[in-house]
DNA sequence: ACAGTATATACGCCAAATGGAATATACAAA
DNA sequence: TTTGTATATTCCATTTGGCGTATATACTGT
Protein backbone atom coordinates (compact mmCIF):
# COMPACT_ATOMS: atom_id res chain seq x y z
CA UNK A 1 0.00 0.00 0.00
CA UNK A 2 2.83 2.35 1.08
CA UNK A 3 4.63 2.28 -2.20
CA UNK A 4 6.85 5.35 -3.06
CA UNK A 5 8.74 5.19 -6.01
CA UNK A 6 11.55 6.52 -7.34
CA UNK A 7 12.75 10.52 -6.93
CA UNK A 8 13.03 12.07 -10.07
CA UNK A 9 14.03 15.68 -10.32
CA UNK A 10 10.59 17.23 -11.53
CA UNK A 11 9.24 15.62 -8.75
CA UNK A 12 11.02 17.82 -6.57
CA UNK A 13 10.48 20.74 -8.99
CA UNK A 14 6.61 19.77 -8.46
CA UNK A 15 6.47 19.96 -5.58
CA UNK A 16 8.32 22.74 -4.47
CA UNK A 17 6.47 24.68 -7.42
CA UNK A 18 4.19 25.16 -4.27
CA UNK A 19 5.20 28.09 -1.98
CA UNK A 20 3.29 26.54 0.36
CA UNK A 21 4.99 23.03 0.23
CA UNK A 22 8.14 24.83 -0.19
CA UNK A 23 7.89 26.44 2.87
CA UNK A 24 7.08 23.72 4.81
CA UNK A 25 9.91 22.06 3.84
CA UNK A 26 12.05 25.18 4.48
CA UNK A 27 10.77 24.69 8.04
CA UNK A 28 11.67 21.69 8.64
CA UNK A 29 15.01 21.66 7.25
CA UNK A 30 15.30 24.07 10.22
CA UNK A 31 14.10 21.41 12.40
CA UNK A 32 11.40 18.66 12.66
CA UNK A 33 7.63 20.04 13.64
CA UNK A 34 4.44 18.51 14.18
CA UNK A 35 1.40 19.25 12.47
CA UNK A 36 -0.02 21.38 14.68
CA UNK A 37 2.50 23.85 15.16
CA UNK A 38 3.49 24.07 11.01
CA UNK A 39 -0.42 24.58 10.72
CA UNK A 40 0.22 27.69 13.41
CA UNK A 41 3.29 28.81 11.15
CA UNK A 42 1.93 28.94 8.15
CA UNK A 43 -1.51 29.66 9.27
CA UNK A 44 -3.44 27.05 7.28
CA UNK A 45 -6.42 25.08 7.64
CA UNK A 46 -5.36 21.73 8.71
CA UNK A 47 -6.67 19.59 5.81
CA UNK A 48 -4.49 21.17 3.87
CA UNK A 49 -1.61 21.31 5.65
CA UNK A 50 -2.47 16.98 6.07
CA UNK A 51 -2.87 16.30 2.57
CA UNK A 52 0.07 18.48 1.46
CA UNK A 53 2.77 16.33 4.37
CA UNK A 54 1.05 13.26 2.93
CA UNK A 55 2.03 14.15 -0.47
CA UNK A 56 5.31 15.06 0.40
CA UNK A 57 6.14 12.02 2.37
CA UNK A 58 4.85 9.58 -0.46
CA UNK A 59 7.48 11.13 -2.59
CA UNK A 60 9.78 10.32 0.37
CA UNK A 61 10.76 13.83 1.00
CA UNK A 62 9.75 13.89 4.68
CA UNK A 63 8.98 11.22 7.06
CA UNK A 64 6.61 11.04 10.13
CA UNK A 65 6.85 9.19 13.56
CA UNK A 66 4.31 9.56 16.37
CA UNK A 67 4.94 11.17 19.59
CA UNK A 68 1.67 10.55 21.62
CA UNK A 69 -1.09 12.30 19.47
CA UNK A 70 1.24 14.49 17.89
CA UNK A 71 2.59 13.30 14.48
CA UNK A 72 6.21 14.80 13.96
CA UNK A 73 7.41 15.02 10.53
CA UNK A 74 11.02 15.76 9.86
CA UNK A 75 12.83 16.07 5.85
CA UNK A 76 14.48 12.76 4.05
CA UNK A 77 17.63 14.17 3.71
CA UNK A 78 19.33 11.39 1.93
CA UNK A 79 18.37 11.59 -1.68
CA UNK A 80 17.39 15.40 -1.04
CA UNK A 81 20.67 17.08 -2.48
CA UNK A 82 18.48 18.96 -5.12
CA UNK A 83 15.83 20.15 -2.76
CA UNK A 84 18.83 21.22 -0.14
CA UNK A 85 20.16 23.16 -2.58
CA UNK A 86 17.36 25.43 -3.81
CA UNK A 87 16.38 25.78 -0.10
CA UNK A 88 20.12 26.83 0.27
CA UNK A 89 20.07 28.91 -2.70
CA UNK A 90 17.02 30.76 -1.67
CA UNK A 91 17.59 31.55 1.45
CA UNK A 92 20.52 34.07 0.34
CA UNK A 93 18.50 35.03 -2.65
CA UNK A 94 16.52 38.28 -3.84
CA UNK A 95 12.88 37.50 -4.26
CA UNK A 96 9.17 37.40 -2.67
CA UNK A 97 8.90 33.87 -1.72
CA UNK A 98 12.56 34.03 -0.75
CA UNK A 99 11.95 36.72 1.50
CA UNK A 100 9.02 34.66 2.88
CA UNK A 101 10.86 31.79 3.93
CA UNK A 102 13.40 33.61 6.01
CA UNK A 103 10.73 35.29 7.83
CA UNK A 104 9.01 31.93 8.33
CA UNK A 105 12.55 30.82 9.72
CA UNK A 106 12.24 34.02 12.64
CA UNK A 107 8.42 32.79 13.37
CA UNK A 108 9.52 29.44 13.81
CA UNK A 109 12.56 30.51 15.92
CA UNK A 110 9.94 32.36 18.41
CA UNK A 111 7.38 29.66 18.57
CA UNK A 112 10.52 27.57 19.93
CA UNK A 113 11.07 30.16 21.99
CA UNK A 114 7.46 30.70 23.05
CA UNK A 115 7.17 26.56 23.56
CA UNK A 116 10.26 26.87 26.05
CA UNK A 117 9.24 29.53 28.04
CA UNK A 118 5.56 28.70 28.63
CA UNK A 119 5.92 25.30 29.22
CA UNK A 120 2.92 24.45 27.08
CA UNK A 121 2.35 20.72 26.05
CA UNK A 122 4.32 19.86 23.24
CA UNK A 123 5.93 16.82 21.43
CA UNK A 124 9.98 16.63 22.52
CA UNK A 125 11.03 16.17 19.44
CA UNK A 126 9.77 19.72 18.40
CA UNK A 127 12.58 21.47 21.13
CA UNK A 128 15.84 21.96 19.93
CA UNK A 129 18.59 19.26 20.94
CA UNK A 130 19.17 20.80 24.75
CA UNK A 131 22.81 20.01 25.95
CA UNK A 132 22.55 16.11 25.82
CA UNK A 133 25.37 15.88 27.97
CA UNK A 134 25.30 17.11 31.35
CA UNK B 1 -1.18 42.57 -24.32
CA UNK B 2 1.84 41.64 -24.04
CA UNK B 3 2.42 41.45 -20.08
CA UNK B 4 4.85 39.91 -18.10
CA UNK B 5 4.78 39.27 -14.68
CA UNK B 6 7.58 39.62 -12.29
CA UNK B 7 9.00 36.14 -12.15
CA UNK B 8 8.44 34.13 -9.01
CA UNK B 9 10.80 31.06 -7.75
CA UNK B 10 7.63 29.33 -7.95
CA UNK B 11 7.20 29.80 -11.48
CA UNK B 12 10.64 28.85 -12.51
CA UNK B 13 10.03 25.74 -10.86
CA UNK B 14 6.36 25.01 -12.28
CA UNK B 15 8.27 24.82 -15.56
CA UNK B 16 11.13 23.43 -15.05
CA UNK B 17 8.75 20.74 -13.14
CA UNK B 18 7.75 19.59 -16.63
CA UNK B 19 11.32 17.20 -17.86
CA UNK B 20 10.48 18.90 -21.41
CA UNK B 21 10.48 22.14 -20.75
CA UNK B 22 13.59 21.61 -18.84
CA UNK B 23 15.26 19.87 -21.74
CA UNK B 24 14.60 22.94 -23.43
CA UNK B 25 16.41 25.07 -21.07
CA UNK B 26 18.85 23.25 -20.76
CA UNK B 27 19.63 22.92 -24.70
CA UNK B 28 19.13 27.23 -24.83
CA UNK B 29 21.94 27.30 -21.94
CA UNK B 30 24.29 26.02 -24.63
CA UNK B 31 23.01 27.70 -27.46
CA UNK B 32 20.26 29.31 -28.96
CA UNK B 33 17.79 27.19 -31.38
CA UNK B 34 15.07 27.92 -33.96
CA UNK B 35 11.94 25.89 -33.41
CA UNK B 36 12.54 23.23 -36.10
CA UNK B 37 15.98 22.35 -34.64
CA UNK B 38 14.02 22.08 -31.12
CA UNK B 39 11.35 19.67 -32.73
CA UNK B 40 13.96 17.65 -34.08
CA UNK B 41 15.84 16.94 -30.90
CA UNK B 42 13.54 16.63 -28.66
CA UNK B 43 10.93 14.80 -31.10
CA UNK B 44 7.90 16.45 -30.26
CA UNK B 45 5.11 17.85 -32.75
CA UNK B 46 5.52 21.66 -33.71
CA UNK B 47 2.43 22.44 -31.85
CA UNK B 48 3.58 21.32 -28.67
CA UNK B 49 6.70 23.13 -28.72
CA UNK B 50 5.91 26.09 -30.10
CA UNK B 51 3.18 26.65 -27.29
CA UNK B 52 6.72 25.39 -24.93
CA UNK B 53 7.84 28.13 -26.35
CA UNK B 54 5.36 30.78 -26.08
CA UNK B 55 4.75 29.69 -22.20
CA UNK B 56 8.23 30.09 -21.09
CA UNK B 57 8.82 33.48 -22.83
CA UNK B 58 5.45 34.76 -21.53
CA UNK B 59 7.32 33.72 -18.23
CA UNK B 60 10.49 35.95 -19.29
CA UNK B 61 13.02 32.85 -19.09
CA UNK B 62 13.23 33.19 -22.72
CA UNK B 63 13.04 35.55 -25.36
CA UNK B 64 12.37 35.11 -28.98
CA UNK B 65 14.34 36.44 -32.11
CA UNK B 66 12.87 36.64 -36.20
CA UNK B 67 15.46 35.61 -38.50
CA UNK B 68 13.52 35.17 -42.28
CA UNK B 69 10.41 32.63 -41.20
CA UNK B 70 13.11 31.03 -38.52
CA UNK B 71 11.94 32.10 -34.85
CA UNK B 72 15.54 31.93 -32.42
CA UNK B 73 15.10 30.88 -28.64
CA UNK B 74 17.59 32.00 -26.68
CA UNK B 75 17.68 32.20 -22.97
CA UNK B 76 17.48 35.51 -21.26
CA UNK B 77 20.19 35.02 -18.82
CA UNK B 78 19.95 38.17 -16.61
CA UNK B 79 16.77 37.33 -13.53
CA UNK B 80 17.74 33.61 -14.43
CA UNK B 81 19.91 32.62 -11.57
CA UNK B 82 17.74 30.03 -10.05
CA UNK B 83 17.05 28.17 -13.23
CA UNK B 84 21.14 28.22 -14.23
CA UNK B 85 22.09 26.97 -10.57
CA UNK B 86 19.65 24.14 -10.98
CA UNK B 87 20.49 23.68 -14.59
CA UNK B 88 24.50 23.75 -13.72
CA UNK B 89 23.14 21.17 -11.00
CA UNK B 90 21.61 18.60 -12.77
CA UNK B 91 24.24 18.66 -14.89
CA UNK B 92 26.37 16.52 -12.48
CA UNK B 93 24.14 14.56 -10.79
CA UNK B 94 22.88 11.53 -11.18
CA UNK B 95 19.42 10.50 -12.38
CA UNK B 96 17.13 9.77 -15.24
CA UNK B 97 16.66 12.91 -16.22
CA UNK B 98 19.75 13.98 -15.74
CA UNK B 99 21.10 11.93 -18.13
CA UNK B 100 19.09 12.56 -20.50
CA UNK B 101 20.26 15.96 -20.32
CA UNK B 102 24.22 15.15 -20.66
CA UNK B 103 22.62 13.46 -24.11
CA UNK B 104 20.77 16.35 -25.03
CA UNK B 105 23.48 17.90 -25.19
CA UNK B 106 25.37 15.47 -27.12
CA UNK B 107 22.66 15.43 -29.90
CA UNK B 108 22.79 19.48 -30.36
CA UNK B 109 26.51 18.69 -30.64
CA UNK B 110 26.30 16.58 -33.33
CA UNK B 111 23.26 18.69 -35.14
CA UNK B 112 25.05 21.95 -35.02
CA UNK B 113 28.16 19.73 -36.74
CA UNK B 114 25.59 18.04 -39.46
CA UNK B 115 24.31 21.21 -40.38
CA UNK B 116 27.92 22.69 -40.73
CA UNK B 117 28.94 19.80 -43.53
CA UNK B 118 25.95 19.50 -44.87
CA UNK B 119 25.82 23.39 -45.33
CA UNK B 120 21.60 23.03 -45.23
CA UNK B 121 19.45 25.83 -45.19
CA UNK B 122 19.77 27.16 -41.13
CA UNK B 123 19.44 30.34 -39.18
CA UNK B 124 22.67 31.88 -38.65
CA UNK B 125 22.69 32.41 -34.95
CA UNK B 126 22.04 28.90 -34.34
CA UNK B 127 26.08 28.08 -35.16
CA UNK B 128 28.33 28.60 -32.95
CA UNK B 129 30.50 31.59 -33.23
CA UNK B 130 33.34 30.55 -35.96
CA UNK B 131 36.22 32.98 -34.87
CA UNK B 132 34.92 36.11 -35.96
CA UNK B 133 38.66 37.43 -36.41
CA UNK B 134 40.33 36.43 -39.50
C1' DA C 1 -0.54 37.36 -56.59
C1' DC C 2 0.74 32.57 -55.40
C1' DA C 3 2.82 28.75 -53.37
C1' DG C 4 5.82 27.02 -49.82
C1' DT C 5 8.03 26.86 -45.36
C1' DA C 6 8.18 28.08 -40.48
C1' DT C 7 5.71 29.18 -36.60
C1' DA C 8 1.67 30.70 -33.68
C1' DT C 9 -3.07 30.68 -32.00
C1' DA C 10 -7.95 29.08 -31.13
C1' DC C 11 -10.88 25.71 -29.64
C1' DG C 12 -12.53 21.75 -27.40
C1' DC C 13 -11.34 17.67 -24.58
C1' DC C 14 -9.55 15.01 -20.90
C1' DA C 15 -6.42 14.23 -16.84
C1' DA C 16 -4.51 15.96 -12.79
C1' DA C 17 -4.11 19.09 -8.95
C1' DT C 18 -6.55 21.86 -5.42
C1' DG C 19 -9.65 23.05 -1.74
C1' DG C 20 -13.27 22.44 1.63
C1' DA C 21 -16.93 19.84 4.45
C1' DA C 22 -17.73 15.95 6.65
C1' DT C 23 -16.10 11.88 8.62
C1' DA C 24 -12.79 8.57 10.33
C1' DT C 25 -8.75 7.10 12.99
C1' DA C 26 -5.26 7.08 16.68
C1' DC C 27 -4.01 8.02 21.09
C1' DA C 28 -4.43 9.84 26.05
C1' DA C 29 -6.74 10.56 30.23
C1' DA C 30 -10.46 10.06 33.34
C1' DT D 1 -16.11 3.28 28.00
C1' DT D 2 -16.38 8.04 27.25
C1' DT D 3 -14.38 12.42 26.06
C1' DG D 4 -11.01 15.30 24.04
C1' DT D 5 -7.15 16.37 21.12
C1' DA D 6 -4.40 15.58 17.00
C1' DT D 7 -4.28 14.01 12.53
C1' DA D 8 -5.81 11.46 8.26
C1' DT D 9 -9.01 10.22 4.67
C1' DT D 10 -13.08 10.39 1.70
C1' DC D 11 -16.10 12.68 -1.31
C1' DC D 12 -17.23 16.23 -4.27
C1' DA D 13 -16.75 20.64 -6.83
C1' DT D 14 -13.67 23.61 -9.17
C1' DT D 15 -9.66 24.83 -11.44
C1' DT D 16 -5.60 24.12 -13.96
C1' DG D 17 -2.70 22.06 -17.35
C1' DG D 18 -1.54 19.33 -21.30
C1' DC D 19 -2.65 17.66 -25.87
C1' DG D 20 -4.34 17.46 -30.72
C1' DT D 21 -6.89 19.25 -34.89
C1' DA D 22 -7.62 22.76 -37.49
C1' DT D 23 -6.58 27.26 -38.79
C1' DA D 24 -4.08 31.58 -38.91
C1' DT D 25 0.02 34.44 -39.49
C1' DA D 26 4.63 35.79 -41.11
C1' DC D 27 7.96 35.65 -44.32
C1' DT D 28 10.42 34.10 -48.79
C1' DG D 29 10.92 33.13 -53.50
C1' DT D 30 8.72 32.90 -58.05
Amino acid sequence: MEYTKTMEASDVYKCIADTQRLRILNLLEAGSLCVCHLQELLEVPQVKMSKQLASMKQLGLIKASREGTWMIYSLVTSDSGLLLANIEYLRTAQCQECNQLKQDLLRHEKLIQRIAETNEDCPESVLPATCSIS
